[in-house]
DNA sequence: GACCAACGATACCGCCCAGGTATCGATCCC
DNA sequence: GGGATCGATACCTGGGCGGTATCGTTGGTC
C-alpha cells in the first residue's frame, strides 16, 4: 500500500465525495476514482459504497480510514523527526516541550529547574497549548515530549512515566454562595443555576452543542467565572493562579487528575531520556 | 514521504550495504541509489555517511530507521486489519487472541468461557506463542487482542487493561536442595551451579550471548529444568502446569509481574471491545 | 607501489503508470 | 422528460522508476 493512495483513500473517506476529494488533493477526479479502485482490488475489499448519487463507507472502509490515518500520521511524524533530529545534529539542539496552558505550572516549573541544572542539558522550548493538544504536537513529532493529564488526554501510542496525582476542585466566582462549603460533591455543581460547565473546542476547532459559553483559552475561562458566567473543574493545582476574585471549593467525588510526562515510542534522544529521568526523580 | 522509499531505506540502513539491500528488495543497486539520494534531498538531511567502502548511518538516520520501521509496521497493520474487516463482513466473524504459549492458562480459560456465554459472542481463534511475540502479532494487524505480561512485554502504542498481577517464582527440579525452602531470593538463583536462565530467541530469530541453554518453547524449558539442566522465573500462575518432575519456590524480591489485555487503539469491532469488558469484570 | 576487487555513483534508455481531457451512464430533481 | 450531478470509462501524454553499462575511488594484496 503506497502512501498515495493512503492519503487518496483518506479524502475520499473524509469528504465522502470524489468530487471534492479530488479537488481538496489537487488531481482531477478521474485518477481518483481508478487509485481507489486499484486499492480495492489489492485489498480484495470494498471501501466504499458508491450508488452514483451517495458515497458511504463500508465495515473495511471504516476501519482503513482509523488506521490509515494512524499510518500517515506515523510516516508525518517519521519526516518530521528526522527533519529535527538532522538539524539538532547540525545546529543548537534543542527539546520541544508540549504542556497545556494553566496546567501543571508549578510541577513544570520545578521540571525544568532541575533538568537545567542536570549536566549536558539541551535548552527546552515550552510550547503551551490547548486541551488535548499536546498530545497531537507529540503525535505529530512537533514536540518530543509532553505532560498530559490523565484521564482527559489518551496516552496511547506513547510512554509514560506517572508525575503525579492529584484531587480535583471547582473554580468559582468569589463570594458565590458554596465557597463557604469545606467541599462539595459532583452533584452540587451540575444542579448550579446559572454556572454551567463551559465548552471547550474539538481538535477540528468546532464545539459540541449544549449549554455552557465558549471558551478558547484558560484566561478567557477565568475571566468568565470571574464575570459569573460559569464554572469549571480543575485539578488543585490551578488554585496557585487564581486571584481575587476567584475561589476553590475541592469536588469529593470527581476523578483525581494523574500528570504523565508521555514521549514517543523509539525515541532515541539522550536529551529526552535525561528530561524523563529528572521528571520521574521530582 | 512514499512507503516504496521508506522500505528501500529501512533495507540499506538494516544491510548498510547497497547491493545487498537492493538484492533483498528484489531491484538493482543503482535504482536504489538513486532512491536514497531522492529521500536525502527531500528530507533536507544525510542519512547515511557512505565513504565508497563502509556505509553508516548518521544521527538523522537512526531516528528515520526507528521511525519509519514504526510506519511501516502501522501501514501493514492497516493493510491487514482492512482485510480482516472485510472478511469478517462477508465471511464468519471471529477474533484472534495471541496469548503467550504456557502463561495464564487459568485465566485465559476463565475469559474464554465467560466471553463465550455473552450474547452476540463470536468464536474466538486463540493464538499461542513464543515470548514476546504477541507484542508483534498485534502490532501487525494479525491478531485483534492479546494477552501481554508486563514487565516483559512492551504495551507502547496499545490501549491495554490490567487483568491480574502475581509475584514470580523459579521453577526447579524436583529434589534440588533450594525446593524445601518457603522462599528464595534473586541471589539465591543467580548464584545457582549447573542451573542458569535459559536464554531465549530475540524476535529475529538469533540467541542472545551467554551461558544457559538455548530454548525454543516451553516445554523444552521445563524438560530442561526436569533434567536438571536450566531453572527459570515464572509467574506464580505457571505452577498449574507443573507435574512431579519440577518443584517451585516462591522468589521474594522479583518483579511482580502483570497480565494485561491490550488492543490496538483505533479498534472499531464491537467483538473486541465485548471481550474486552468480559476480561475487565472477571 | 601497481594491480585488482569491491562498491557506490553516474549516464543513458525503455516502459509502465499516474494524471489529464473528453465522454458516457445512471440517478435524482424539477 | 429534460437537465444537472456525479462516478466510471476511454484514451492519450509525460515523468519517473527500474534496468544495463560504466565510471571513480578506495582498500587490500603480492
Amino acid at each position: 500500500m503506497e502512501t498515495r493512495e493512503l492519503r487518496y483513500f483518506v479524502a475520499v473517506a473524509e469528504e465522502l465525495h470524489f468530487g471534492r476529494a479530488a479537488q481538496r488533493l489537487g488531481i482531477a477526479q478521474p485518477p481518483l476514482s481508478r487509485a481507489i479502485q486499484q486499492l480495492e482490488r489489492r485489498l480484495g475489499a470494498a471501501l466504499l459504497d458508491r450508488t452514483n448519487r451517495t458515497v458511504t463507507l463500508t465495515e473495511a472502509g471504516l476501519v482503513l480510514l482509523a488506521e490509515g490515518r494512524a499510518a500517515l500520521d506515523a510516516i508525518d511524524a517519521a519526516d518530521r523527526r528526522t527533519r529535527r533530529a538532522a538539524l539538532a545534529a547540525t545546529g543548537r539542539p534543542g527539546l520541544v516541550l508540549a504542556a497545556k496552558a494553566g496546567a501543571s505550572s508549578e510541577l513544570l516549573a520545578k521540571l525544568l529547574d532541575a533538568y537545567a541544572a542536570e549536566p549536558g542539558a539541551v535548552p527546552v522550548d515550552v510550547t503551551l497549548c490547548g486541551p488535548a493538544e499536546q498530545e497531537r504536537l507529540l503525535r505529530e513529532g512537533r514536540a518530543d515530549v509532553a505532560l498530559l493529564h490523565r484521564p482527559f488526554d489518551s496516552t496511547a501510542g506513547f510512554h509514560t512515566a506517572e508525575l503525579s496525582t492529584e484531587s480535583q476542585v471547582v473554580v468559582l466566582p468569589a463570594g458565590h454562595p458554596l465557597t463557604v462549603r469545606a467541599h462539595v460533591h459532583m452533584a452540587d455543581i451540575t444542579a448550579l443555576p446559572g454556572l454551567p460547565l463551559p465548552r471547550w473546542p474539538d481538535p477540528d476547532g468546532a464545539y459540541p452543542p449544549g449549554p455552557g459559553p465558549q471558551v478558547r483559552d484558560h484566561a478567557q475561562l477565568l475571566q468568565l467565572i470571574a464575570l459569573g458566567r460559569a464554572c469549571t473543574i480543575s485539578p488543585e493545582s490551578c488554585r496557585a493562579q487564581l486571584h481575587g476574585d476567584l475561589a476553590a471549593v475541592p469536588v469529593l467525588d470527581a476523578s483525581t487528575v494523574t500528570t504523565v510526562i508521555a514521549w514517543p515510542p523509539h525515541s532515541r534522544s539522550r536529551a529526552v531520556a535525561d528530561l524523563i529521568r529528572t521528571a520521574t526523580r521530582l
